[in-house]
Order: C-alpha cells, then sequence, then structure tokens
RNA sequence: GGGAUCGUCGUCUAGCUUGGUAUGAUACUUGUCUGGGGGGCAAGUGGUCGCAGGUUCAAAUCCUGCCGGUCCCA
C-alpha cells in the first residue's frame, strides 16, 4: 500500500537518472551536501570505498607502491608549470584567494590532480639512479568544479580516489607499470565489484592532459551510455623536464625521468549501483557488501522468540568464524515483511529467515538478492553459505558480461552509427586515425571514442566517417 | 554554455490564479494487539512556508535578487 513512500519508487527501465538518485540516497550510502556540487557518504558508502580501498593497498603493496600523504593547496606558479596541462584544468579549479580578510600573494587551487605538487618534491627527492624506481600513491580527494548537474559518485565537485605517481629511469619500464596498473585495476572491478570492462588507449583528443598517451577501463552501462571506470598515464618526459624530475645514471649523465599517473575514484561505486541494481534497489556483490549476510527472525509467541533468536545467535556466530560479515535484524517493531523489502533495498545478498516452522525442520531459508531465489538449507549445513555467496560473486560477473555483450556491436557504415548512438552501446567502427573525423562525429552523433581496445590498434579497413584507410577500430558511445 | 521546471514539518504534498489563523498522508514517539513479503487501533511530538529585500494594515501567496534540486540541448 505504502510501498511508494518508503522504496524505490520509479522502474530502472522507466527513468534511469531518477530510479539511480533514489537508490543512493534511500539506500543510505550517500546524500547531499548543503553545498552543490558536493555529496556526503554514509557509513554503508564508505565501508564499500574502504573495501575497494583496502584491495588496492594490498595489490600496490605488492607491486613495490607505497602510500603518502600530499596537501590540498597548490600554488598557481606550481600548476601553471605545464602549460597544457594547465589550461586542460583551469576551467574547472577552485581558487584560494584570502585568507581571512587579507588576499594570498599566489592564489591557491584546490588540487585538481598533484601532477605538479608532486614532482616538485619528487625533484627534490630523486638524484640518482638508486633512487628509481620511485613509487607513490597518495589516497585523497580531488576538487573540479562540476556545478551544472549533480550525480552522486559520477558528478561532485570533489571526489574520493587515489592517484599513483612513479618515476622510472627507462621509458620501457614506465610504459610496463601503465600497463600493469591498468592491470590491476582491470582484475580488481571484475572481481571484487563483478564489473566487466574494456581496456585500451584513449585517442589524443581524449587522453589526460600532459600525457603522452593515456590508457583506460571502460564499461557500457545498463542505460547504454559508457562510464570511464580508470586511467593509468604514460607522461613520458612531459612533466620530468620543466619539473626538474632529473637522476645521474650509472655513467654519471644525468637525464630527465620516465613518469607515470594513474587514478581510479568513487566512480566505481556509481557503476556499481548502476549496473547490478533493479527495481527493489541495490544489488551488492558479496566481496564489498558491508553486510554480506542479514539475518530475520520471525516469531509471533514469547516462548518461539527466545528460541529463534538463540538459534540466530548461534548461526551468527558460526558465520562470523568464517569471516562472514552478518547482521542480525532483532528489531521488534517491524513486521519480517518490512524487513524484507528493507534489506533488499540495501542489496545485502544474502538474508537467511527463521521461524518456528524451519525450526521444526532444522533447516532456514536462503534469500539470494541478486536473482530473488529462495531455497530450504539445512542447518547443520549452514557453512555452505560461504559456498553460496561465492557462487554469487561469480553469477553477478556472469550476468554482468553477458548485459555488456548484447550492448557490443559492430558498425559497418556511418549512417547506422547515427542510427544507433541514441540507443546506446559500445559501438565498434574503423577510423583513420584524424581528429578531424572525430570531431565531426561527435558534432554529428554526440559520441566520442572512449576507447581504442588493444587488440584493435591496428586494424585495416575504411573509415567510418571519411572512407580512407583506417588506423585501428575505436568503441564509440555516448559518455558520462 | 543555452533552456525548462521545482523548492511548504524527516519525506511526499494541499493551499498560491483571487493576499487574511498551515492541509493531508507517511515517517517519528508511547501504549496495545500483531508477526513467513512493506500490519491494525489509539494518543502524541514536529513547520521562522529555501534565503534576503520590496509592496501592503496584513505575504506561503504579489514583485526583485540570490541560493539550491532535477531534467533537456551543445
Amino acid at each position: 500500500m505504502v510501498k511508494e513512500s518508503v522504496g524505490i519508487s520509479v522502474s530502472k527501465n522507466q527513468d534511469f537518472s531518477e530510479w539511480y538518485t533514489q537508490v543512493v540516497l534511500k539506500a543510505k550510502l550517500a546524500d547531499y551536501a548543503p553545498v552543490k556540487g558536493l555529496i556526503v557518504l554514509r557509513p554503508d558508502g564508505y565501508s564499500i570505498w574502504e573495501s575497494l580501498k583496502s584491495t588496492f593497498d594490498r595489490k600496490f603493496s605488492q607491486n613495490g607502491i607505497r602510500n603518502g600523504f600530499l596537501p590540498v593547496l597548490i600554488p598557481e606558479s606550481l600548476l601553471g608549470k605545464e602549460q597544457k596541462h594547465f589550461a586542460g584544468f583551469n576551467p574547472e579549479v577552485f581558487w584560494v584567494t584570502h585568507s581571512g580578510t587579507n588576499e594570498v600573494g599566489d592564489r591557491l587551487a584546490l588540487r585538481p590532480t598533484s601532477e605538479t605538487l608532486a614532482y616538485t618534491l619528487y625533484s627534490k627527492w630523486i638524484k640518482s639512479w638508486r633512487d628509481l624506481p620511485l613509487k607513490i600513491n597518495f589516497w585523497n580527494t580531488a576538487l573540479r568544479a562540476e556545478i551544472k548537474a549533480t550525480k552522486p559518485f559520477l558528478r561532485t565537485s570533489e571526489f574520493l580516489w587515489q592517484e599513483g605517481h612513479t618515476v622510472h629511469t627507462s621509458e620501457e619500464e614506465a610504459k610496463q607499470e601503465v600497463l600493469k596498473i591498468l592491470e590491476i585495476y582491470k582484475n580488481t572491478v571484475e572481481e571484487e565489484l563483478a564489473i566487466p570492462v574494456i581496456t585500451g588507449k584513449k585517442s589524443d583528443k581524449e587522453k589526460f592532459v600532459g600525457a603522452v598517451y593515456t590508457t583506460t577501463m571502460e564499461s557500457i552501462m545498463p542505460d547504454g551510455k559508457a562510464l570511464q571506470m580508470g586511467t593509468s598515464h604514460f607522461l613520458g618526459q612531459n612533466f620530468s623536464i620543466p619539473f626538474e624530475v632529473k637522476f645521474a645514471d650509472k655513467d654519471n649523465v644525468e637525464h630527465f625521468a620516465w613518469q607515470t599517473s594513474w587514478g581510479v575514484s568513487w566512480r566505481l561505486i556509481g557503476a556499481m549501483i548502476m549496473v547490478h541494481g533493479d527495481d527493489q534497489g541495490l544489488v551488492l556483490p558479496p566481496k564489498v557488501a558491508p553486510m554480506q549476510v542479514v539475518i530475520v527472525p520471525i516469531y509471533n509467541k514469547q516462548e518461539d522468540e527466545k528460541r529463534i533468536i538463540e538459534k540466530s545467535e548461534e548461526i551468527r556466530q558460526k558465520l562470523e568464524k568464517m569471516n562472514i560479515r552478518v547482521h542480525i535484524d532483532d528489531r521488534n517493531e517491524l513486521s519480517p515483511g518490512y524487513k524484507f523489502n528493507d534489506w533488499e533495498m540495501k542489496g545485502v545478498p544474502i538474508r537467511i529467515e527463521i521461524g518456528p516452522k524451519d525450526l521444526e525442520n532444522q533447516k532456514v531459508v536462503v534469500a539470494k538478492r541478486y536473482n530473488k531465489e529462495k531455497l530450504d538449507l539445512p542447518l547443520e549445513q549452514i557453512e555452505k553459505i560461504d559456498l553460496i555467496l561465492e557462487e554469487i560473486q561469480n553469477k553477478m560477473l556472469q550476468v554482468a558480461k553477458e548485459q555488456s555483450e548484447k550492448f557490443t556491436v559492430e558498425i559497418k557504415d556511418y549512417s547506422e552509427l547515427k542510427a544507433k548512438v541514441s540507443q546506446g552501446g559500445f559501438l565498434q567502427a574503423y577510423w583513420c586515425g584524424n581528429q578531424d573525423c572525430e570531431d565531426k562525429i561527435k558534432e554529428e552523433t554526440g559520441a566520442d571514442i572512449r576507447v581504442i581496445p588493444f587488440d584493435a590498434e591496428d586494424k585495416n579497413g575504411k573509415c567510418i566517417y571519411c572512407d580512407n584507410q583506417s588506423s585501428s577500430k575505436p568503441i564509440f558511445a555516448r559518455g558520462y
């Protein structure tokens, strides 16, 4: 009866954008802050971020990367040192112009990204080839004015992310690092968030300003729009020269170093919501779910209550010993039905129902969130929950892969591209490599080059726009 | 960058055209009966009508500016 005011009031198909906002707010992941363009993370949202963070930290560490911390203010003189880079970011930089009532001399930027600041310090720290490679990652926030249309996790003026900055003695080693990081990104997103990605290069037009080239991973969202999930840049010597990041090599000759930078943001959480969520709300992959199992006890008589709570407690302890994150919903004032819907909206992967009838039969009811399946599980097999969580994680990736494949289409001619863009999807077509064609396609269809997949970097065919010999077969799409 | 639209207890909303004591639902609190898919009954708490000016005897309502949300187009 009151379904609409409590749950998600629109369906995912019918109004995707409204659906997304409602899921974020009603599942209590985030809320809008009092300042336009900014959001607040609530514990369930932050917990997902912490989970991703710890996975990345483990993998970075295995790759010899350590964490550091940089300040949020960057003086204008530093930010402007690499001109292209500066020009690219300038329109969205927030500036601090006053301290108290006094004007500051050199304006201070709220960091849009930390290359310039980090490399100023790197040039102090690096003297010799023995100091390299230097690999530091920074967990922080970046600020870029995005005040036209706020969308939690996807378009906000401040976002949580990590930015890694590495320095190498050789071009080759730096290029390898770029790929290693991209691979870490890819397998983390696929294994933890159950979202398939396509990796490859950005076109020159779309690359990070200041980079020699940018590698990226892209995913397709259920509304057919593409989302950039993370990027890893080869900076060459573009920064090491102006910032004088130099080292004396074994032969005692000074060289400019070779650099990389790379980052993923909480945008990944946005992607997870869009890819897996449904009309009932959030659907969380077990690996990042703040709560993996919720136990809902059901009883109506006093004596049942005691027995059932005891049994629930017993199950909780067993599961906790297996490192499963489990919670008993013992709120007395709410009906079981309400709790079912409540936890479904919040995306908890498994619900265990336990009532008098179950006790008699020495079993519980297990309900899987992602496909709504319910099954009976004998009490003595309760450890199987672990396997079911694993199965859910795998199936979710599989379903997402199928969805994503459906969205990936080969395009033969330009009229087809024009027609398909509005329906959305990854549209793969030959391209001559000329930016004029890229610009025209963007202008006429709204689609840009999202990624040139690694296996499509060298493809012979005819450019979809100008018919000339093609150099590659990129994926075109409208993006977020 | 251009345009549209909205802002009234936590949430959704009536009232605005035609100025005159703030409407309902839901949520929340308490009690009670309930309890296997969003329960019933009863009582109660909660709003400087986004903000700042202006017009007026009187402004949620009319005027101006600002702030904020959402959507569409480039």
